[in-house]
DNA sequence: ATCCTTGGTTACGTTGAGGTATCTGATATC
DNA sequence: GATATCAGATACCTCAACGTAACCAAGGAT
């Protein structure tokens, strides 16, 4: 359909694939998921935050998109185990490196912010450049 | 405060970057303004789809973490630039990352939820393995 | 005079992602 | 029996992000 995929070109379904790669539990997920293949509970306590319905919400739209292999061992306690497919694990590369810069310059950023904030309770609204 | 930032860490402000950086329209503005600085209205039409509003909002936010530079000429239809910080900059390499990902797998991941539509269309919610 | 342009602002409405709380089904252990 | 475990399901609610529509100020062009 589209010849070239373009993720600036609105109509273009990369851009709807990125997105959805910048979903809010998404990139923690494949995080998680790279040194080794999680249980549905590990997962969970491995993110800290999520809730149990968001996580397979979450869990479900990668399995659908072909990322993450869910399989069911139907044990007394069932137990289903999660992990990155072939597709899935070439995200690592990419998720990592924004983890890295994540990190790396946190600090930076929240520097930036209360500079940000300081300097325009003062100058308040107006974009100086007098004259 | 944190020793070493972790964006698995739930406390951790640099899950607070990361999720900043994934913001739905963030990633498109650092992939538009890569090339050059542009005006408020090419930036707009760069995006396509995106309100003045919300593009607005999500330069002022980017502003203030300090990735992108805002500079005002007061002209008489009023020219205001967009560029990248040399902060922002540094954005590139990441964001690119993710966005030739997402080019170059679109295909796979379409194809994937046609499947997955498909093969659950007929074993219908609950999942097999009988007996 | 009036219109056009640029880069917004403001007030308002909507929506869907995400959160909360409670429940289930099958075993297994106490 | 009672209770615990695991992996969710379900119903319901909230809120922040996002969208829509209208408006504005200043100067230049017509």
């Amino acid at each position: 359909m589209n010849q070239v995929p373009d993720v600036l070109n609105p109509a273009c379904d990369s851009r709807t694939v990125l997105r959805h790669l910048t979903d809010r539990w998404a990139p923690l997920i494949v995080l998680a998921l790279v040194p080794n293949a999680l249980r549905f509970g590990e997962l969970r306590a491995r993110i800290g935050t999520i809730t149990p319905k968001v996580l397979t919400e979450t869990l479900r739209s990668m399995e659908r998109d072909g990322l993450v292999v869910r399989t069911v061992t139907p044990s007394s306690p069932p137990r289903v185990d999660y992990e990155l497919s072939e597709l899935g694990r070439t995200l690592t590369t990419p998720v990592e490196t924004l983890r890295e810069w994540a990190e790396s310059n946190v600090e930076a950023v929240l520097a930036n912010r209360a500079r940000y904030d300081c300097g325009h309770a003062a100058t308040r609204g107006r974009t100086l450049l007098r004259t």
